[in-house]
Parts: structure tokens; sequence; C-alpha cells
DNA sequence: ATAAAACTATACCGACCGGTATGTTCAGAC
DNA sequence: GTCTGAACATACCGGTCGGTATAGTTTTAT
């Protein structure tokens, strides 16, 4: 089944696309580097010379999902001038990945579940996505004017946790939408 | 480490009470049988006589815990009497739990996140433990006469397991408070 | 007292785990 | 033209995985 086309890229890129896709579609234990290197058409040794260790893969292969959301974020972001529409696109983004068909929730979440050990160095980058995500909303609730932008930021995150993992859960998209509504219904009596 | 008694326990409950631990704690796929069976002081034969595969296992370990969780709550709830101060009270609950030294998060999502067969027994439990919360919610709203009980239960669901999530990983209940807040100031506005 | 049921001990199964070692092939740089 | 480095293929390591088989021992209910 589809692996990632040898020609076109290294081996390193071949190997974080493999393991990108096995870990967030099966789940980081039930994925072995020889299922990664094989998807990769790449050899276990090849594997071991550029990320050291499975960790060593993991932790890369969050450090470059982290990379690829923040990009897709705001290529996304750049369709919307004013900020108010900006936090709405935000939900919207969410809410376009969370219909996908290979969708099974955000990865980060995922991946903390299954690395039980607190000083394993992927949390960190997980720990530094979602505050990425908390930094941005506060960032667009300040430029929209909000009169408490980290207030706003905090709740707009929660209502965005709790929308993303209750949809993630029943497989439908309506607890976003939920969530949104609520977000939306904080912003004008808030707002000067 | 600390073994379950072995006197005082059929050999059915300590290995799910070890499992439990174990699958809570370390993760389940990071927990092999063997270590199970050796933690219930008991033997892979047995563990095998009575729960058929690890699956069966896994399935028999979220069934307890969902019975567990529900006969807490409702003693929890037993204290409390008015269905205001009741629904409170749920948040109160998750946060006493939060801040528990053994806390990493809802053991249901934890699970979901390794489970990623979506056939998989244990998911059809994972979605009965979370409906139940959002039926207890529901019907604490309709008690406390809210006039859509319904939307209201909701928006507490919402905002519960976005809180939960949030303390979750940010290893506080700071966020779980914060969502308390946003969701008491739903109830004044929509009571008659 | 006895027989079924529950549990123990031990050994084994093939498969896979993460990780390593040895040696080869081959393209580009000097 | 040779040297270097990256990827190759293959085979191996000890350990653990989930699961089973055989046999003996204890408990328990009748």
């Amino acid at each position: 089944m589809d692996r990632v086309d040898k020609q076109k890229s290294s081996a390193h890129d071949r190997l974080l696309a493999a393991a990108s896709r096995l870990f967030y579609e099966k789940g980081i234990r039930a994925v072995g580097v020889n299922t990664i290197a094989a998807q990769a058409q790449v050899t276990k040794a090849t594997l071991y010379a550029h990320f050291g260790s499975k960790d060593g893969l993991i932790t890369e292969h969050l450090r470059a999902r982290e990379q690829r959301w923040r990009c897709d974020l705001e290529r996304f972001l750049a369709g919307h001038r004013d900020p108010a529409s900006q936090l709405d696109a935000i939900f919207a983004a969410y809410r376009a990945w969370a219909i996908a068909d290979d969708f099974r929730g955000c990865g980060f979440v995922n991946a903390a579940a299954e690395l039980t050990d607190p000083t394993h160095p992927a949390r960190a980058i997980i720990n530094a996505h979602k505050h990425a995500i908390r930094f941005r909303l506060e960032d667009l609730a300040a430029a929209a004017d909000c009169p408490q932008p980290s207030d706003t930021a905090e709740q707009w995150f929660l209502l965005l946790e709790g929308g993303m993992l209750t949809a993630t859960l029943r497989r439908e998209p309506a607890p976003l939408d939920r969530a949104h509504e609520m977000a939306t219904r904080l912003l004008p009596t808030q707002r000067v």
C-alpha cells in the first residue's frame, strides 16, 4: 500500500513521512521500526543513522508535525483579513480537519497519552505545540481589540480542546461547531 | 513494588486491579500480560482462564473502571442537595482527581488514543462512559430548572472535557477552574 | 469423602521488538 | 582516479510479545 515515492525525496524525508503517517494512524507503540523503514523504502540501518533511536524518530516526527501544523494554520489564516474572522478561521480549520477520512484526533494529545514518561523529550514538543496555539489565540484576540486578550484566549483554547476531543470521540464535527458558537458568544460582551 | 495483597481478594479481582493500575499508569500497549499476571500474583494461565485474551482484559478493565467511576461520582453527588450545587460538584470531583499524584488524565480518553481499531470492543465502553457523563449533566440541568437542559449539558460537557484535557497536559488544575467559571457563567442567563 | 473447579508451576511456541554489525554499492567531490 | 559518505543488503543479537500445553496442587461445595 501507498508508500512514499522513492525518487523525489531523501531518505530522511521519506522516513519522517512514513513515521508521521503510521504513528498517527496506528499509534506510536503499535508501530515498529521495521515497518517504518519498510514503508519508507529504506534500510533499518539508515533509520538509525538519521535518528539514532525510535525515541529520536518519535521526537523528530512530532517536531516536524508541529512545524507543518504551524505552516498550514498560517496559510489558512492568511485568507482572512480582520482578526475577528481569523479567530473564527481557527475553528473552521479544525473543523475541516475533523471531517477528513483519516482524522484520528490531535496527534499531540494522542502522543501524550502514549508517552507516559514525563521526561520524554517529545513531551516538551507537545507542550510547545499547545502553548503555540494558546499564544496565537491571544495574539488574535489582542488584534481584535479584546479588553482581556489573555482571558479570552484561554477561554477559546479550552473550548477548542473540548470541541476537538469530543468531535474525535464521537466521530462527528458537531461538538466543534457547538464550541465555536460558545466561543463567539463570549466575544461581544467583552469587546469595548 | 506494591502488589495487590493476595489473601483478601480473588484472582479475578487482583488481575483487574493490577491491570487497571498498570494500564492507566504506563499505557495499555506498554504493559505486557506477563507483568500484569506477576503483579496480581497469579499465573498467566489464570489470566487467560478468566479473560481469554489481552483484549478481553482491556475491555473488562475499562468496564470495571466505568462502574467504579459511576459509583464514586454518585457518592460524591450524594453530599450535595440541590441540583445546582451538584453540577458544581462534578467539576469539584474532577478537580480533586486532577491534583492527585498518580493523575494521568481521563483513562478512557487515553485508551481511545491507543486503541486505534474502531471496531475494538473497548470502544463501545469508552463511548458509553462519555455518554453517561453527558446524560448525568443533562439530568442535573433539568433538575436545576434549566430551560434547555440538553443544550446546557452539552456546553458543560465540552467545558469539562476541555478543562480536563488541558489540566492533564499542563499538569495543573487551573484550566479546570477556568472551565468551571465559564460553565457557571452560562447558567444564570439560561435559568427562568 | 470425593469430585469438580480453581489455581500453580514450568516450559514452550513463533513472531516481533529495538538495536547492532559486517560488508557492498555507487554517486559526486577533490 | 580515488576517496568519501550515504545508502544499500543481510544477518544477527537478547529480550519480550501474546498465547498455549502439560501437569500437579489446592480449594470448595456437595
